[in-house]
Formats: C-alpha cells, sequence, structure tokens
DNA sequence: TTTT
DNA sequence: TTTT
C-alpha cells in the first residue's frame, strides 16, 4: 500500500537552522518556519500564522547552514512526519515535523543580494549523465530514528 | 505577512469520521488518515505509516460524515494547524492537525460502487447563481480554539 | 468522475498584465510567467528557463491588474486548460494555459515596499457575514470558450 | 534565477502508453491523461475534462511501460514544459506537456487486481556514497519491481 | 482518448 | 487506526 504525503510551505525562518552532526557524519538541521495567513473577522485585519517545526538531513542540512538565516524567506517541499520523545520529565510527547526534500531561497534582504530567487537545494546528488539527466538519489531507511 | 501552507494526502480513513456539532450549529469531523510509503532497506521491503489528524468543517463535515468511512481511500487538500489543549491531567499539549479544504473519493470497495475516484467535497456552501456559479464560502474567524 | 487538476508555479511576470473586460463585466487579465531551473551540464552552470500563459478571472484579475506588474516574484495555483483557438490564417492551433485561482506576491522590489510576502487574491468575491466569514464564488460554466 | 514548476495530477490514461527507445539506449514514454471536474450550470450537472500530455524519462519510462495501461488511474507528479516542434507542412507548433517526476498507481479494475494504491515509482536510483549524502539519481531502473 |  |  502506497500514498502521497506531500507539504508545501512559504514562510520566513523564525531562527537559524541549528545544525547536529550525528554518529556516522548524518548532518541535521532543524528550525522553526512562520507561514501567516490574513483575513477579515468583524472588519478588521487579522493575522494569523502557523509555526512548523523544518527537518534537513544530510547534503539538505550542510546546504540549509550555509544558506538559510533566521528571517529568510524559503520556498519548502517536503512530507509530514509525527514522531515520539520523552522529555526531560519521561514524559512521551509527540511532534510533527515537515522533513524537507527540497527548499528554494527566495526574496533577498539589501539590494546587494540577488532580486531573483535562488534554488538552493534538493536532496540529491549531481551526476551528469553522458547527455542530459541530472541524478537524484533518495535517502532514508538508515536515519536515525 | 503572507505565506503558503498546503498539505496533499492520498491515503485510507483509519476510522469512520468521529462528527461533532458545536454551539451555533457548526459542524466538526475528524478521523485519522494513513499514509504509507515503501522502500527498500538492507534489501527487505520496509512499509513506514504516517498518521495524520483530519478536520474538516461545517458543509465539508457534513458531507464527509456521509461519504467517508473507515478503509476508504481519498485525496485530501488543506492546511497545517498546530493547536494546544490541556489533557486530563492539565498538561499543555500539543497536536498537529491537517485542516482539509476540499477532497475527493479515490477507489472503490466492491464492483457496487463506482470504479472511479468521485470528487466529495470543497470547503464551500453550494448556491446557486442566477447564471451559472457555484457559491463558496471561506469559513474561519469563528472556529472554537 | 472526476479528478485532481492542481498546477503550482513560482516565477516572474514577463510583462504587465494585459485586462480585458468581455460583455457582461466580466474581467479577464492574463501575463506571461518565467519559472527557471538551473542544473550543470558538462561541468557548465545551465539555465533553463519555462514560460507560463497565466489567465485570471474576475475579482482576481481585478486584484492582479492592481498589484502584479512586470518583474515581479509571484506564487501562484491554479489548474491546467488547453483550448484551441483560430489563427489569423484560420489555422486551429491550441495552447496550454493556466487558470489561477488563487496567488500571492512575494519578495520586494525597494526598502519601502514590505519585506514580506503579501497574499494578495483568492479567487473569490469578498463578502462580509454578520459573524465571520468571507465568501467565495467560484465562476466557471460561463467563461467565453 | 530559479523558481517552482510542479504540477499534480490524478487522473485516468486515455491510451496505453507509446514507449520509444532513443539513440543511447534513452527511453521515452508518453500517454494522454484525463482529468475531469463535474459542476453544476443552470441546474445541469456539467463534466468537463482536460487532457494532459504526460512524458515519462528512462527508468520511469520503463516501470510505466509494465504497469500503466488505458483506463488506469494514477497520481501523478512532474512539471510543464512547452516544446517546439515542427508539423509535416513544417509549420511551427507549440505542445505543453508534464514530465512526470514520479507517479503512483490508484484504484483497480477489477477484484484481482489490488484495491489499493501502490507507488510504481520514482525518478531516482539508489547509490551509496562515501561521506553522508545519498545521491539520488534520476530515474530507477534498478528498482525491484 | 479516460472515467462515472 | 488504514491499506497491500
Amino acid at each position: 500500500m502506497s500514498g502521497v504525503n506531500k507539504v508545501i510551505l512559504v514562510g520566513h525562518l523564525g531562527k537559524d537552522p541549528e545544525v547536529r552532526h550525528l554518529d556516522g557524519g548524518v548532518t541535521v538541521a532543524s528550525f522553526p518556519l512562520a507561514t501567516s495567513e490574513t483575513y477579515s473577522k468583524d472588519g478588521k485585519r487579522v493575522e494569523q500564522t502557523e509555526w512548523h517545526n523544518i527537518v534537513m538531513w544530510r547534503g539538505l542540512a550542510e546546504i540549509a547552514s550555509k544558506y538559510l538565516q533566521k528571517g529568510k524567506l524559503v520556498y519548502i517541499e517536503g512530507k509530514l512526519r509525527t514522531r515520539s520523545f520523552e522529555d526531560k520529565e519521561k514524559v512521551k510527547k509527540y511532534v510533527t515535523e515537515i522533513v524537507a526534500e527540497n527548499f528554494t531561497l527566495l526574496g533577498r534582504k539589501t539590494d546587494f543580494e540577488p532580486t531573483q530567487p535562488v534554488i538552493i537545494a534538493q536532496n540529491t546528488e549531481t551526476k551528469i549523465d553522458d547527455d542530459f539527466s541530472i541524478g537524484a538519489k533518495d535517502e532514508r531507511g538508515d536515519l536515525p530514528f
């Protein structure tokens, strides 16, 4: 049995990515991302912000650590994953995260940065084929959870 | 400030929708949805299932209560929302839900049911206009949380 | 029978929207949108730009005519539609368009404009309800093609 | 400059995939896909069908040729690409296609086929790197089915 | 040219 | 708790 589990977000980083190196050299980056929507209620303009826990693995995490910072606007594509963990009091808790599969930097901070959005990364490794293709390798399975 | 917060899922209902009628006549339906993916690890076929908390409001909830049942395959489009609540021990907890904006029934259970997918609903109130249009009403703001 | 027909684009307008008013007061706006991707080929950085024909109807077209201009970066969600027409030599031709359902302005042009993306519109007619809701009216059926 | 160019479709194949082998051993499969939507106009139920030109490359094409047939229901994710060609009369024409990046078989035709959707393929090939990254190589081929 |  |  199979299905589809896809998330598409455009929002701003609430903090710089937090980068960790696991045993075996695996890199993980994580950060909060805010997506807001505005609507009218009782004639007033209301803004509602939603916070998402973003997680990036390996090559994607490495690139994120270089290019993503607090406040930046990004397009992120990924999938939902809910995992459980024990807090300090040994209470079992659940957290839902978006495991990013690729992202694109959008917007600019100053006139000295590019006006255009720049695709920063996909969870892939580029490999030149004789003719045209760009290689991509899926990664899973050996994730430490 | 605004952004994009979109979720696309295809999966099976883990239970029949649970329907509640709030004060003011608002209907809410909720159910768990499973999306699975299979991949190879160490030469073995592994299946990983992810469970999602789906919530539907008003007209969409009404239609869901009629057409969706445990085991059915659906396409769901919606947005992520994390809300907090207090459990029985007054401990603050968080849960992430997918607030559905529209869905489409896919697949069939027997030959007596339609073979093809049938779009069941969008988060709208149907309203026939003099000419052609189908009304849709957004709903937010007065949600009980 | 039903299905899913969804397009998600982030790109720049190639021209200002061209706005037309049809008989019956219906407004239509259209413009080309460029989405680019870069990849490596033979060790060189190659950029490939794809051009999309965007069409917006009614309220969405009105808002587009106010807020969208050549060069702006937008997120657009819509559906594919291929239609035929006769060119000047009476030759039947086909064109595929993206009929937008909503869009969000991204990026900024100067420091005096908002840093954050601003959701400009959804294909709706705004209507204030006594309580909270924002009306949305689907539009189809009477389109002149 | 970069952007986002994403298409998500659920529909039925109008024909069996047409498979070609290009010079260099590259496989290409293509087929028409129908997505339909139904709506009410003047109190009548109207169905509007949209036809999409789907193209699959390499490993994805190989798998498509085995698993996809006329009438089957599939979920397809890909990107838009418009290309020009000359018809028999040397007239330049344009066609817009969806270059598929992955697909999932949905539904069933008879009770002897699986009731549930089966993910058939993604455009990747697994390859272990010395350091950390899991490469992603376009298009599959070595998948165990 | 699919499908209900 | 779904499904193959």
